[in-house]
DNA sequence: GGAGACTACTTGTCTAGACAAGAATCGGCA
DNA sequence: TGCCGATTCTTGTCTAGACAAGTAGTCTCC
């Protein structure tokens, strides 16, 4: 395809319409109708071009009413999360796991009630400090549902992450996330060797595959040696 | 629609075959025409059905070659960034903007080169508190081109938010951002009220539309006040 | 043995037409 | 006036067929 795709042809120009401002949020664009006269293509090739800029949240579309320009004032990106080994050696460092806690442990209140299990039954715990280049980067502080993975402390976490254990386990997952910045615990201060007061980005994360919890983890980053980022891209 | 349309018929199966781990991360796919004598249907609706399922990142699809399980050892997930007016009143709470600088300025080598203008030259330079409910939770010191937004001064910071303003202007942006916990500066703490040594998440963030750099800004969040939060579903 | 043509299979895309369903408008009728 | 149905416009979806283009294997001919 040497020449750009008819319904690529389309979604571009509307972009472009959009940003330069033709169509202001809210503003109602052409039907598919109009541009299937105007481009001279059919119809089904015009509703994939509105159908992917709908899905990139550039316009709203309203079944009997119409197309719309989307009301910019949110903005949304991809947000990839990686595996931490993955992205520490694919930039050419080298990654080392280790592993301060790897033990059963009775699920206390918070945990079973975030993990879906019992009080007191028995739940996996690991904490695993990883470093690159020798620098404590992360300290990963994890509790697992032993009905989702119960060889998950047969594994060595020196060579597989828990998180692509956990992947291979159980492929498609569900997860929510929050990221905040705090201090560090004393003792995740005393593994990553930084002070008690020092600013850490810490992401909580909890997984779920077919409404089951997998599981929960704490994932601190002292805050000068590890930052997310990402990109927008309309 | 009372029925589940075709093509998502076609994508329901699929996810829950890979949910179940029948197509490990690499494992060939059903062909579409295979797909198309399992369910009956035409060819276009599988093809949408597969075309989205690559769009969510579980599949790899080659011209000629095939359809293939995705490795899921990175997930993604949209990241939504709302205006941060937006956000505070949809949860029933009242926004506040404290303007505490708002000027024109010549750029200093570091602003000068990431905005895109030469050094000296002017640029505007505004310093805004956010509040929910009274509370600081946005320290929001931002450099802007004036190329890009002549009047950006004369707009009423108490009353539209300069990310909502600026959207306007230039309705649509790719923006590179960064996140990580760090402390406040000094001026940040005082007009935030909290400690120099209260952890902080600091989002960096560079917006540039049709290559011209538009705005750089440091939002300044207290940790204990704020958290970005979101979820997968793949 | 090697090179090139041929074939089979794959995905990528487009077309013209069709029916369904949601929503607004207009006309007629009580 | 007020309500109800018909019409029209919109998007949502599906179909059957077509051609293009990338890949891999096979077959033939030199």
């Amino acid at each position: 395809m040497v020449a750009i795709a008819p319904f690529a042809r389309v979604k571009q120009y509307l972009k472009r319409e959009l940003g330069r401002g033709r169509y202001p949020p809210g503003r109602r664009m052409p039907s598919e109708a109009q541009l299937v006269e105007r481009f001279g293509v059919s119809r089904m090739t015009v509703n994939r071009a509105l159908r992917e800029l709908q899905v990139e949240g550039l316009i709203e579309r309203r079944q009997g009413i119409g197309t719309f320009a989307a009301p910019l004032h949110r903005v949304s990106s991809t947000l990839t999360i990686r595996d931490l080994h993955d992205e520490i050696t694919s930039r050419g460092h080298t990654h080392q796991a280790v592993v301060h806690l790897a033990r059963r442990e009775a699920a206390s209140v918070a945990v079973a009630e975030r993990l879906g299990v019992d009080r007191q039954a028995p739940v996996f715990h690991t904490i695993i400090v990883h470093r690159a280049d020798g620098i404590a980067v992360q300290c990963e502080d994890r509790y697992v549902n032993p009905a989702c993975a119960p060889d998950y402390l047969a594994v060595d976490f020196t060579r597989i992450t828990p998180t692509h254990y956990l992947l291979d386990v159980a492929p498609l997952w569900e997860a929510q996330y929050s990221i905040e910045a705090g201090p560090p615990t004393a003792r995740e201060a005393r593994l990553l060797g930084i002070g008690r007061r020092e600013p850490c980005l810490i992401v909580l994360r909890r997984t779920v595959s077919r409404s089951v919890p997998i599981t929960l983890a704490r994932l601190v980053h002292p805050g000068t040696r590890y930052l997310l980022h990402g990109e927008f891209k309309p």
